[in-house]
DNA sequence: ACGTTATGTAACC
DNA sequence: TGGTTACCCTAACG
């Protein structure tokens, strides 16, 4: 039996004990595996005879729907084959077991021939754990991160409500946080490569695109999609212009994506796009136009990817972009090959140091990876089946490289659909190995219950940023937390022995909302079940008679 | 406390 | 084709 699938069984025995205390009274198990419901309202499907939803921490499929997590029919979510299986289902790349022997030194020969570093040992196994955390921080949920090139401790943010904040997670009290540098949803913060830290770029929903003083605030406009700055609607038909992603190229270009399915590439010395092209555009009744992602190539200073909720990624030749463009084209000149997916593409990066892997995060609930650039244009060599598929309210999961991982390997996503951690639903951040597949930690933490959709992994240290709605949590490996070369499930990596580490361990976290001084935990609540509550969990809500998201009347 | 609102997406009719 | 409804969602505002 694999170890996954052990961790997996283990799992249910413990909610199969916990939801015989504290299931919902009205719900029973009948012989399908599912809950029936005792009432007659609808569930999900607007059947009768079953529910879905949570009992306890336990989240039981709608039987009448495909899985949630594959979006295959015959099974649900508890049991899904990709789930069990501890790749995913993915074949893993030549070469990405140590044990290979032969195939390995190949892969060694042939990557350092190339001038490329050398693989190392897999992405190892570590039990991580949050060391502090700055609660409501922002006004809004986070949508961005950026490290500081320079202060190791420094991490900026972007929220919805536009606001940049720049926080020491060291002293953890210690934060500014912009309030006018964008005046709506600030999509991202980058910081040139190479850059010394000084000045930022940044995009947001309000149609601009800047370079700030990280000291000051001070900002420099160096696009704007509209001729004034945004104050309302902008176009004919009442929608406006939003620039929705942008990365800075390997020579200091700025380069931004609206929801126009437009790229405008920017000069830092200039107050205006030097060019602009139709990267994403498709469909008749429904325009899917928007751009989800811009990464340049961190080696090819040509070589950009965007990413579009057209279900495409584009690997474009910045050389071409001088070229006239045919009237009506619906492939950019400049392309060089067309990443197609099965759904909106959240994000699509290249691995950080050769720059010749791809990564893209779709709504399919799938990570595709591609080994190399150059076959970019034929199925992708792996499609890690991961629940990033998400609703309205959240920020779009991206799964991201590891940059300090030579081997290129370590990517690091967040979860959407929960899983029962001892009694308690948590999403747990997910570390992945981009070559196998395989799920390498899940970092969970019991004050940590909501969904955590923005995740980067930290340059040089050891060290995890995640952003949940407006606060954010830096996890390190646990003192303890020697290398686990077979992890199995013993007593001292379980879950549960997980949950109460980290809440007797007790972290630093700083509530920006109501405190002037950072606070050592005492007592925080857990987020778990109340036992002296009749059973009734968190999760449970009271039964309403309005349909959901139901216009009023 | 609770209902409503917030520019998603796609399946389904 | 256009309208309607639902989703393992969050959190602010009245």
């Amino acid at each position: 039996m694999s170890r996954r699938e052990l961790q997996f069984l283990d799992a249910q025995d413990e909610d199969d004990a916990s939801s015989s205390q504290s299931g919902s009274p009205s719900a029973s198990e009948d012989e399908t595996g599912y809950p029936s419901s005792d009432d007659d309202s609808p569930a999900v499907c607007g059947k009768k005879g079953h529910c879905a939803g949570f009992i306890g921490a336990r989240y039981f499929d709608c039987p009448n729907k495909p899985c949630y997590l594959c979006g295959q029919s015959g099974h649900s979510t508890m049991t899904c084959p990709f789930r069990i299986d501890p790749g995913h289902g993915c074949s893993a790349a030549p070469g990405s077991n140590p044990t290979d022997g032969v195939q390995w030194e190949v892969l060694r020969r042939e990557q350092g021939a190339a001038g490329a570093a050398a693989p190392g040992l897999p992405p190892q196994r570590k039990r991580w754990q949050v060391e502090s955390a700055v609660l409501r921080l922002h006004d809004r949920r986070v949508v961005c991160l950026e490290f500081h090139p320079r202060n190791q401790n420094i991490v900026l943010s972007g929220s919805k409500g536009g606001r940049i904040a720049v926080w020491d997670m060291e002293k953890v009290y210690e934060r500014t946080v912009y309030r006018s540098i964008n005046f709506w949803l600030t999509s991202a913060l980058k910081f040139a490569p190479g850059s010394d830290g000084l000045a930022c770029a940044t995009c947001s929903y309000d149609s601009t695109v800047k370079i700030f003083d990280v000291e000051t605030g001070a900002a420099t406009t160096l696009h704007t999609a509209t001729p004034r700055e945004w104050r309302g609607p902008v176009e004919e038909d009442g929608s406006w212009i939003t620039q929705m992603a942008m990365d800075v190229m390997q020579g200091g270009i700025v380069v931004a994506g609206d929801n126009k399915g437009m790229l405008y590439f920017c000069d830092p010395r200039h107050s205006s796009a030097f060019a602009t092209m139709q990267a994403h555009k498709k469909g008749t009744k429904v325009q899917l136009e928007r751009v989800q992602s811009v990464a340049g190539n961190p080696v090819d200073a040509n070589l950009l990817l965007t990413a579009g909720n057209d279900y495409a990624a584009r690997l474009l030749d910045l050389r071409v972009l001088g070229g006239k463009q045919e009237a009506g084209a619906e492939v950019p000149r400049a392309e060089l090959a067309s990443l197609q997916h099965s759904k909106v593409i959240n994000a699509a990066y290249f691995s950080p140091i050769t720059g010749r892997k791809i990564l893209t995060t779709s709504q399919d609930n799938r990570l595709r990876v591609w080994d190399y650039v150059y076959t970019s244009d034929q199925e992708p060599d792996r499609m890690i089946v991961h629940s990033n598929n998400f609703n309205r309210y959240l920020t779009p999961f991206r799964a991201e490289w590891d940059p300090k991982d030579l081997t290129e390997r370590l990517i690091v996503c967040g979860r959407y659909i929960s899983e029962d951690f001892g009694g308690v639903a948590l999403h747990p951040v997910d570390l992945l190995d981009a070559s196998t597949g395989e799920l390498v930690s899940e970092l969970v933490d019991p004050n940590l219950t909501t969904i955590s959709p923005v995740n980067k992994l930290h340059p040089n240290q050891e060290l995890i940023v995640s952003g949940n709605s407006r606060s954010l949590f830096v996890w390190r490996p646990a003192p303890d937390g020697e290398l686990v070369r077979d992890i199995g499930l013993t007593a001292s990596n379980s879950i549960s022995d997980q949950l109460s580490l980290a809440a007797a361990a007790g972290y630093t976290f700083f509530d920006a909302d109501e405190s002037e001084t950072p606070k050592k935990k005492a007592k925080f609540a857990t987020g778990a079940p109340k036992t002296d509550d009749a059973g009734e969990s968190t999760k449970k809500k009271p039964p309403r008679k309005r349909k959901k998201d139901e216009e009023g009347p």
